[in-house]
RNA sequence: GGCGGCUUAGCCAAGUGGGAAGGCAGAGGUCUGCAAAACCUCUAUUCUCCGGUUCAAAUCCGGAAGCCGCCUCCA
């Protein structure tokens, strides 16, 4: 079956076809790095990490461009307060990012551009903008002009003719022509303080959508293939990224775009300004597994809604437990007679996963797969009826499954001389039915996070969860 | 007000015309010194509600109710 993504453009799922024969050119809406990031953020980078990594599964060779937005109105203010540089404030949250990316085991991308570093290539975008007539300059600022674009509207299937002027409208408004109209480059003021750029566009900081339109195309060209991030960037962010775009280059600027829905707390989206979000260091604080929030995350369909609860969050622990358990038990098989039967199971379970992925990254029902085939594998384990390099080949398929979903990363179990030397003391008071010693050590041995399990082929551990 | 989405077991969640996946939790059993893991069995005659189309609907159409998102910084 054909690979297929549901695309924003035209709202329906659309077989899934490269610019470049073979090679996939795609780009995630990044972080503001003004903060920690919350687990909703992480729901789309996640989304991105599945995609990519299906991406590459399928055997495409993946340019995979993420921005870091490092200059807006927060990071500036923020940077204030605490009476240091921009840099120095960004560079801490930027930090981690990367350290969350690396905890939620979300492969990285090629290129993580910074804002700040692209002022020369957001500049010349405004200027042919300018020359092109889709952008006007006023006190300073330079805008984008929505009435001269005319198809502005055609992702969020918005009419920009109904883009009215809410309750709210910001002071600097009355210097647009039209309230819809944004900014492209925010001319100096006095709460930037420090933080300008002398350009040919005057002097100031680059509008917010400018950076990605200006960055993407540097490094995937001016027409690529896949853009990815959270539905509340459809508008005003990407719906603003196709109009300065397609305007200035007049070409095609994406064939895809696929958004991810949002991670809901109490039946509302998680979001700083609710106050109702969780950053992944106050849960692994909590003592929660970061894979288990990756499972959580990938136990629904991207674009569905999924409520966050601390309940959700135990039971994707105690799913991801089983797998781990699985793969352990796999390890330790033993016996030598090939069953046939094997292969078949396999190969079935390959083409369902397959067919779940394809059909718009279907996380959940290829989760299902998965789990349908722990459950045959299992039943001929316990039937003792597979060998150590079926059980290999099993592990060979689940690798390449995970290849994809990444949750089976674990930190490697360090058992040292103590730890084993109370092991084989308990061994050895279990054979002296000294059992009230035996469960001691065991107790002991839990403490310190390793569970021991005692088997018909002796005394197994593994880390506690 | 405009645009879009959701409602499936105790909880989470796939499924878009013809057998209601899967996970968690729970019950009983096998195994075990006990526990754990694993296995077996059980747990939605039914998919928010009301109409309609059809031989056949969770799935298509119409309507209602509840919830959510975007329209403003936002993943």
């Amino acid at each position: 079956m054909a690979l297929r993504f549901f695309n924003t453009l035209t709202r329906t799922k659309e077989e899934f076809y490269t610019i470049h024969p073979g090679e996939v050119r795609m780009y995630t809406c990044g972080p503001t790095v003004y903060d920690f990031a919350h687990i909703g953020n992480f729901r789309a980078y996640i989304f991105g990490d599945i995609l990519h990594r299906y991406l590459l599964y399928k055997g495409y060779r993946v340019t995979y461009v993420m921005n870091i937005t490092d200059v807006d109105d927060k990071t500036i203010s923020g940077s204030q307060k605490e009476g240091i540089s921009l840099n120095e404030y960004t560079q801490r949250f930027r930090d981690a990012f990367f350290d969350d990316l690396k905890s939620l085991n979300i492969k990285p991308a090629q290129i993580y551009p910074e804002a700040t570093a692209h002022i020369k290539e957001m500049v010349e975008l405004v200027k042919t903008l300018l020359a092109k007539g889709y952008a006007y300059a006023n006190e300073g600022s330079t805008y984008y002009r929505i009435e001269s674009f005319s198809p502005y509207g055609k992702l969020s299937h918005m009419d920009k003719s109904g883009l009215k002027a809410g309750a709210r409208v910001a002071s600097d408004e009355y210097e647009k022509e039209q309230v819809a109209d944004f900014a492209l480059w925010k001319g100096w003021d006095e709460k930037d303080g420090g933080v300008f750029w002398e350009t040919e566009v005057g002097k100031g900081r680059p509008g917010w959508h400018i950076e990605c339109s200006a960055m993407s195309m540097k490094y995937l060209g001016k027409h690529f293939d896949i853009h990815t991030g959270g539905v509340d960037l459809i508008f005003p962010h990407h719906e603003n990224e196709i109009a300065q775009s397609e305007a200035a280059t007049e070409e095609k600027f994406v064939n895809f775009w696929l958004h991810n829905e949002h991670l809901m707390v109490e039946g509302r989206k998680m979001a700083k300004s609710f106050g109702n979000f969780y950053t992944l260091r106050d849960l692994l604080q909590k003592g929660y597994y970061p894979i288990a929030i990756r499972y959580l995350l990938l136990a629904t369909h991207y674009r569905q809604q999924v409520n966050f609860t601390f309940d959700g969050l135990e039971a994707a622990k105690n799913a991801l437990k089983r797998l781990y358990d699985f793969t352990d038990n796999l390890k330790l098989v033993k016996g030598d007679k090939d069953n046939p039967e094997i292969i078949q199971i396999l190969q079935k379970a390959t083409a369902d996963f397959e067919a779940a992925m394809d059909d718009d990254l279907n996380t959940s029902e290829a989760l299902g797969v998965l789990f349908t085939l722990v459950k045959d594998i299992n039943r001929l384990m316990e039937e003792k009826k597979i060998s150590s390099s079926d059980a290999k080949q099993v592990l060979e398929t689940i690798g390449k499954f995970d290849s994809a979903l990444g949750l089976l990363k674990r930190e490697e179990l360090i058992v040292d001389d103590e730890v084993k030397s109370l092991i084989e003391k308990r061994i050895t008071a279990r054979k002296e039915k000294d059992f009230k010693l035996a469960d001691q050590i065991r107790g002991d041995l839990e403490d310190k996070g390793i569970v021991l399990e005692d088997t018909s082929d002796g005394t197994k551990w593994k880390r506690k969860m």
